[in-house]
DNA sequence: AGAAAATGTCATATATAATTTACATATGCA
DNA sequence: TGCATATGTAAATTATATATGACATTTTCT
């Protein structure tokens, strides 16, 4: 699941962990995210989207047609 | 977790166990996240909204603003 | 009306997301 | 240099998404 959390969350200028706290998971749950080694659940996309202030499609859709 | 997957469905004439079938899980699977009640992984919110002709924006977000 | 298909729902089981703890490596800054 | 912060990663545990099977209810069609 390649996804485009990492290069916005670096953008907003802020670190995993405060990500994140804001969102209600652990670093190590940002971390894997955003190495695209797994399959968060909805409501946690939902979180990390509207803390970054994009979209599910933004972060989430189609990344992995590279 | 509200969601516009129930009445795409039936908008593209296609029954539960169908889509079901497609996405690969089963028809309760399906059930429960067209009633809302729960929180359906990502990779599921993908298969399901390309199966469906919709983008994971057009069934699952902010949907429950109503 | 009646039959068949579709859907709702429940209990139990399994797979896996997410947590916790811990340690290693990197990165930036005094 | 060195220290503090940020990130990578791994094992064990917990929480929960999803499966399975079964039965009830609703919808659809003749």
């Amino acid at each position: 699941m390649k996804n485009n959390v990492k290069i916005t969350r670096i953008k907003a200028s802020i670190t995993q962990e405060q990500l994140a706290k804001r969102v209600g998971v652990t670093r190590q749950t940002i971390g894997l995210i955003e190495k695209g080694e797994y399959n968060p659940s909805l409501q946690l996309c939902v979180a990390i989207a509207k803390e970054l202030n994009k979209t599910l499609d933004e972060l989430f859709w189609e990344v992995d047609t590279e």
